[in-house]
DNA sequence: AGTCGCCACTATATCGATAAATCATTTCGT
DNA sequence: ACGAAATGATTTATCGATATAGTGGCGACT
């Protein structure tokens, strides 16, 4: 392995000078530049970011923690986040944390020790009174989920104001009865009652009854178990002419379920979904969903993580991401 | 930031002795060691991956470096590979190639820079023959792709032979102009020609024609070209009542373009795809398609890797995935 | 002339952890 | 009972880069 000294010992000076051009620190002389550039490239010399990263506690990585890499809207989150990041200098590393406190609380751990210079952290299962929790000590944005606005940089999603859109949607479509398709939490403050709230208040306003029955709840978020929510719906008996879904995996899987009972979208159900993942488009028939501005959300994320790591006393901040609401085939 | 020596002072012993202790190296005494640990708890000590990095030379990190983070068979392939390099004690970081040699070659330096113990690299854009590919000097598995076996481990998708079995699927099911949606680079052997070759290999078998004609090429293997090759099918008047694609991404596009056509899949015309991405089984018809077994292959990636990081001099291997077909309703 | 300031570059001391060598003690074999 | 081996801990010398202080030389200003 080719080290620093090799290269100054080659070019006839001081292994500073090399440090001095290889950082573009200037204070060079124009000769001596070229003398050392052209030792580097004949030796093929690398700097060691293990040794940089000793010497001066910044690593230009920032990590990002994910509940599944293998979620669909993970994917256009992260390529936007990694190009975001590469704009502004930095590599982005990628967590699992599985969906559960756990592994967030580990994912946070690991950054201090793999010493990322900071964390955007998408957490589902954190509580924000969990007192494993760090201080402000490190750079950390907590994206999409839960509210940790008092204590972290909050990127979230318009919530209650996208599923009231796509709620209201579908009652200017002439759904009358609406279903909500949802799960998990259903007490506090988090995306799930969030949701909720959106698409009771849209009823509301519009001056329909909230419907309990209509509310049909599931475990994991996956087509799997919307497709299955989509059967006890069919399967019960219940009335209804319109679905929103808590996600667009949970939509597809409703859109299946609902093929599987021979029941028509949009015909006699409507559906919308919310994320507007890459398959939205293409599914048959095409999914109407809230559509949040993942772009912004990514670039505003390592917007805040980057500021914070070069002025970690500045003020955290809520922020939330702008949407669309995309209607295609499933509520024409 | 607490240190080694911190905790030393605080045990009262040396820091070997904290090291011995964190990294269980035994040869620490019951009464010591607890000792340690008690200070290490108390003082909140995390250890620093760089100083350690820099003087073992590992990192336990392995780089995943594919063409874009945001592609459906990608999350598959990560949640695996990081889950497996998980056992073994590794941490996975992912890079993203932009499905283009530069990017690739880029991956590869950066894994040296950064210091990755090895590289899992799914190559798309890279030629076994480009001058810029290292020596066997560092661990790299090239994954899916081209075939590099002389010079690096490969874990490779069964081309030909699922692509053949998708194509006498169809033949079973009664179909006799086949169409085949591909594209890219039609000579050498890399993805595209094996698949390819699959396809007329089978026909040939079955004593049926194969007719140009029928090979509608297409330029990104998204689902939009694939809808957009569907619709160039129908609208041209070629007569096709079966349909191969080189990707699931590109045979929901096909289901798609279809439905906008208002072809009916299967009663008209009987579509299969490679790689069985999630949606595919929720799909309106669910997709039939060949389902390379990707956690075989990440387990595969990551036995190979690691084995490498322990003896760089082992010799180079070839593997290829076994693989089902999942019939599904598009050839019902 | 003196000295102040600047420039281009060098010397030195770390950053935090670890491999290898060393040094006390015990324990053991014969 | 004495040397050999085993045990438990410490010392020392790095890993490769960089922050900081320092050096010599030269022009400029009073």
């Amino acid at each position: 392995m080719v080290t620093m000294s090799d290269v100054a010992r080659l070019a006839g000076v001081s292994k500073m000078t090399v440090s001095n051009v290889v950082n573009e620190r200037g204070g060079v002389s124009e000769p001596v530049r070229r003398r050392v550039l052209d030792a580097i490239r004949s030796s093929g010399y690398r700097v060691n970011v293990s040794a940089r990263t000793l010497k001066s506690g910044k690593t230009g990585v920032i990590g990002l923690a994910v509940p599944h890499v293998n979620a669909a809207y993970f994917g256009v989150l992260a390529e936007q986040v990694i190009d975001q990041a590469g704009r502004r200098g930095f590599h982005v590393a990628i967590e699992q944390t599985g969906a559960a406190a756990e592994g967030e609380i580990e994912a946070i751990a690991y950054s201090h020790t793999l010493q990322f210079d900071g964390l955007i952290l998408s957490a589902v299962g954190l509580d924000p009174k969990d007192q494993r929790l760090p201080g402000g000590d490190f750079p950390i944005v907590m994206l999409g989920e839960q509210d940790f606005a008092a204590v972290f940089d909050h990127v979230g999603m318009p919530n209650e104001a996208g599923t009231r859109a796509a709620t209201e949607h579908l009652v200017d479509r002439g759904c009358r009865r609406i279903a909500i398709v949802t799960g998990g939490d259903l007490s506090g403050v988090n995306v799930v009652t969030r949701r909720h709230r959106g698409y009771t208040e849209a009823l509301l306003e519009r001056g329909l009854p909230v419907d309990p029955a209509l509310r049909e709840t599931l475990g994991p978020w996956s087509a799997a178990g919307g497709r299955e929510a989509a059967h006890r719906l069919v399967d019960s008996g219940r009335e209804f002419d319109g679905v929103v879904a808590v996600t667009d995996s949970v939509a597809l899987g409703l859109l299946r379920g609902f093929a599987d009972r021979g029941v028509r979208v949009p015909e006699d159900v409507r559906v919308v979904g919310y994320d507007d993942v890459p398959d939205a488009e293409f599914a048959v028939p095409s999914l109407s969903t809230v559509a949040p501005d993942h772009r912004w959300m990514a670039a505003k994320a390592v917007e805040l993580v980057t500021a914070r790591i070069e002025d970690p006393s500045r003020p955290t901040g809520e922020h939330t991401a702008p949407f669309a609401l995309r209607e295609r085939e499933s509520t024409r």
